[in-house]
RNA sequence: CGGGGUGUGGCGCAGCCCGGUUAGCGCGCUUCGUUCGGGACGAAGAGGCCGGAGGUUCGAAUCCUCUCACCCCGACCA
């Protein structure tokens, strides 16, 4: 490829709206577009990027028996409502009317689909176990997106589907994914990868996986045991909370004037802030019963637990829904609820310390002494505080938290599309069953932003090989010098002709400039022909991922290079 | 959905508060010349109905109303 017929231009100044360097890069390096909030076009480097990413998920995935397919984005509502999701899931499924007036939907995730697509092809347990796969657009109306291409709301995801006659079938296949994601990962040049227990949200399912890139700017947290045992998503995460237990004391009414906030009501009364109980009130559990989550003044509710808890998501509740079920805002606290009016889920940290301080549910009015066994006995317990620093795992180290993004993602599924689908086969014994289903999930432009995001310098990305663009890039200097101008094109075409990736630039401009915009693609070899140089009968070689500089005779250069890809390429490939 | 912010040539911005002829600056772009190993210099050019719609006014980028888009924080998020 010659430069002088790239599309796409590289800029000198970081654009207002990016907040990440990734993302600053994306747009700086002539990479994407954006045409809408989260929505981008790619340009041939940007693309050429993901096509290097999506062949090593191809490899992999068909390393381990999946069968690529590809799935339609425009679905049916009835394949929606079979599934229930039509009515389950929020503004973030795109739902519209085509001409006649049917609805339709973009598919945000494919379970709907594949079982469509399989539900008629499988009808004998002689064709499990089976995956299939795709690379493909998916569209989530996200309430915000942001990060470049970290989280947008069209995005080219590669998702995967399993379908299995057992449990144990089902564990073995899992990990074999696991292994590939692993190697995917590792393949792409993505470091500070790790697999953390997760939250299965609305996927449904029991068992699930969230590949995080470690990063600071990721938008996930990740609780880490600081002895290694554990690893989870903190919305998942559980932790030892240490407990303050004492004598309990007689309950005691107070006067709290004005005091509303735990802060305000702690500093108050002179009590540390672990010594009060937090009431948080969220609008209703599927039965419409107000639901009232208690925790230690020191937490917060970690509302994915809360969720599966009361199996919905639980949404803030308004001072006025308070108000009805006759609890005050501010003062609340399960003393002296109406438990059919509200559901109070409350969170061992309370159970576990004593004479803490509660709200009287009258206005300017707190106990002192709430002492859950004796004053909320009938209280349910679950565990629903987010895991802090320092709390530690089970029998284990300390927990710590950090950030990451989630590239990828592996569930088990279970029967849940299966079943509601009527996804049939016949076992051995002739009896009708329904497959166990996986699913398998990894984003590609994220996996591409999240490189960036790891692999860059203050001038620009380095793309490891197995991802870059191109592999090699010639700078020629001073094009006016004819033999310059000969030794560079017939190197890029020796280049060519063996078979390497080369970007060309052939434009007649200033080495600074080349150079600046060499360093915003990328590139990780950098051939410069020159004129200082090549009077030694020498090219320049550089890294631009190592940043280690060469001299090598014009006959050499391209056996090193391509050499040098090779061993490049190598490096990333995982020994197991 | 709540809170905050921004919309002015491809990019980054000034002008707006306090309305006044042809709307500026830097980068980029075109042409010519001098340059040429880390975003050169000079000269001459091209390019904008100031996000949109109403309104106020003799006169609106500037004031008012409505609206749209984008960005940030939060809520949300397989």
């Amino acid at each position: 490829m010659r430069m002088s017929d790239l599309v796409g231009k590289r800029y000198k100044e970081r654009p207002a709206e990016a907040t990440l360097e990734s993302h600053a890069f994306l747009l700086r390096g002539g990479y994407a577009r954006q045409m809408a909030n989260g929505i981008y076009s790619l340009l041939p480097p940007g693309l050429r990027v993901i096509r290097k990413i999506e062949a090593i998920v191809r490899e992999e995935m068909d390393g381990i028996c999946g069968q690529e397919v590809q799935m339609p984005v425009v679905q049916p509502r009835e394949l929606w409502d079979e599934s229930g999701r039509y009515g389950a899931v929020g503004a973030e499924l795109c739902r519209f009317q085509d001409r006649t007036g049917h609805d339709m939907v973009l598919a945000m995730t494919h379970e709907e689909g594949v079982v469509h697509l399989c539900r008629n092809e499988i009808t004998s347990y002689t064709q499990l176990p089976f995956m299939v796969y795709q690379i493909q657009t998916k569209f989530r109306d996200e309430p915000r997106s942001r990060g470049g291409l970290i989280r947008v709301r069209e995005f080219t995801m590669k998702d995967g589907y399993s379908f299995h006659t057992s449990q144990e079938e089902l564990d073995e296949y899992y990990q074999h994914c696991f292994k590939a994601y692993e190697r995917i990962f590792a393949r792409s040049g993505m470091p500070n990868v790790v697999a953390v227990e997760a939250d299965s949200g609305m996927m449904g399912g029991a068992i699930s996986h969230e590949f995080m890139m470690l990063t600071e700017v990721g938008e996930d947290t990740i609780v880490t045991s600081d002895d290694g045992s554990y690893i989870a998503n903190q919305e998942v995460a559980a932790g030892e909370v240490e407990a303050f237990a004492e004598e309990a004391l007689p309950l005691e009414k107070v006067s709290t004037p004005g005091k509303k906030t735990i802060e305000d009501v702690a500093s108050f009364l002179g009590v540390e802030i672990r010594q009060t109980a937090k009431a948080v009130f969220y609008e209703s559990d599927t039965e419409g019963k107000l639901v009232l989550a208690v925790v230690r003044g020191d937490r917060e509710v970690n509302e994915a637990k809360l969720s599966k808890v009361i199996q919905t998501p639980p949404v803030p509740a308004t001072d006025e829904r308070i108000k009805a079920a006759g609890a005050i805002p501010g003062y609340a606290s399960p003393i002296g609820l109406d438990s059919t009016k509200v559901r109070v889920v409350v969170d061992p940290t309370v159970r576990d310390s004593n004479n803490l301080v509660a709200g009287a549910n009258e206005v300017d009015t707190h106990y002192k002494n709430f002492n859950l066994e004796r004053d909320g006995s009938d209280a349910e317990i679950a565990d629903i505080i987010m895991v802090q620093d320092g709390d530690r795992h089970s029998g284990g180290g300390a927990l710590r938290l950090s950030r990451g993004i989630e590239v990828g993602n592996i569930f088990q599924l279970g029967t849940k599309y299966s079943a509601a689908m009527g996804m049939t086969y016949d076992d051995a014994d002739g009896n009708v069953q329904t497959p166990i289903m996986g699913c398998y999930g990894i984003g590609i432009g994220r996996m591409m932003g999240s490189i960036m995001e790891a692999r860059r310098d203050k001038f620009g990305p380095q793309w490891p090989m197995p991802v870059a663009p191109w592999h090699v890039q010639v700078n020629a200097l001073k094009l006016t010098n004819e033999t310059v101008k000969e030794t560079a094109e017939s190197l890029y075409q020796s280049l060519v002709d063996a078979g390497v990736e080369v970007l060309y630039d052939d434009r007649d401009l200033r080495p600074g400039v080349q150079f600046a915009e060499a360093d915003l693609l990328g590139i990780p070899i950098r051939l410069i022909v020159g004129e200082r140089n090549l009077a030694n009968g020498d090219i320049e070689v550089k890294r631009r991922d190592t940043g280690e500089t060469s001299m090598h005779s014009v006959a050499d250069v391209v056996e090193l290079v391509k050499t040098w890809i090779a061993e490049s390429i190598a490096e990333f490939q995982p020994t197991d």
